[in-house]
DNA sequence: TTTAGTGCAAAAGTTTTGCATGGTC
DNA sequence: GACCATGCAAAACTTTTGCACTAAA
């Protein structure tokens, strides 16, 4: 998995890219939260999502695998998760939020409007800019969010 | 009142600052969009708002000023001029849409975490930083959105 | 007069919460 | 055994929609 998206994208490899169930164990434990059947379940299911998922979407699916987890479970779940930096909670579209599994560390996203996909940029290349922003407005910048919305490479 | 924006943010100044009815009107007109006395109202109070707001708390604020506007049309309202780029509509946290009156075309905001002030910058100067990110990625780029959040200057 | 906009109330959808139950340390 | 997590259903919220009515070009 990691050589096919090292093929596609040599710049966007995830750092964080563990499918398998005990690795994703020990995110959960490494980030001081237990690793519980459901936890583990619903940040399987996101980790097997190229895109980005909503907590219902995310929901459906497993319960149409046959994992049974509440959908407050899950709600409560990515909630914890997005907290504790193990998924990233972008709320693109409006109404509802979507979350994705993704790299530790600071980093930030091209989101593909033709087919939602989201990749990610490793290097963030922008803090010249923004302490000089910051500087010129006086203004204590402690976080910055960037996205950039086009075509990806199979949409274009 | 620019007097007053200018001192504290010498280059943040937003580019429209119309508060007159009669400017707001103007406004829509030139965006195609028919001036009722509805959208007039919600305009004029996203107008006199120096952060951002919830279609919720505009209606309330309306109502409590004897202005009657429906809900629905609220939010009616709020989304025809988002698409018409006479509002911007800020998502950040989480559940709820959030409106703010901006300056037309392509800017960024500074976002105080402390008292929730929308600070607008002028200038992108991130052009290249996107050309060369979006070439990189063979991604075909059409937007890009960037939000600083910190601290402004009274809060910090 | 013809079209577009509004208000109201109902509906739809997402997210949160209370509480009894079950798992984990 | 103490505490945390879960499931379920109800509740809380935000946003959208249908439809009769009103205002604007």
């Amino acid at each position: 998995m990691i050589l096919i998206l090292s093929l596609l994208y040599p710049t966007a490899v995830p750092t964080v890219t563990q499918h398998e169930p005990s690795e994703l164990t020990d995110l959960l434990v490494r980030k001081g939260v237990r690793a519980t059947r459901q936890r583990v379940e619903v940040l399987s299911e996101l980790a097997r999502e190229q895109h980005d998922a909503t907590a219902q979407a995310l929901w459906e699916r497993l319960r149409r695998r046959g994992r049974n987890v509440g959908l407050a479970t899950v709600y409560r779940t990515l909630a914890l998760l997005s907290e504790s930096g193990v998924v990233d909670a972008l709320s693109h579209h409006g109404t509802e939020t979507c979350y994705r599994l993704c790299a530790e560390g600071h980093h930030h996203h091209l989101l593909c409007s033709g087919c939602h996909r989201v990749i990610e940029l490793d290097d963030c290349g922008l803090s010249d800019w923004v302490d000089a922003v910051s500087e010129r407005h006086d203004f204590a910048t402690v976080e910055h969010r960037v996205e950039l919305v086009g075509l990806c490479p199979s949409c274009r």
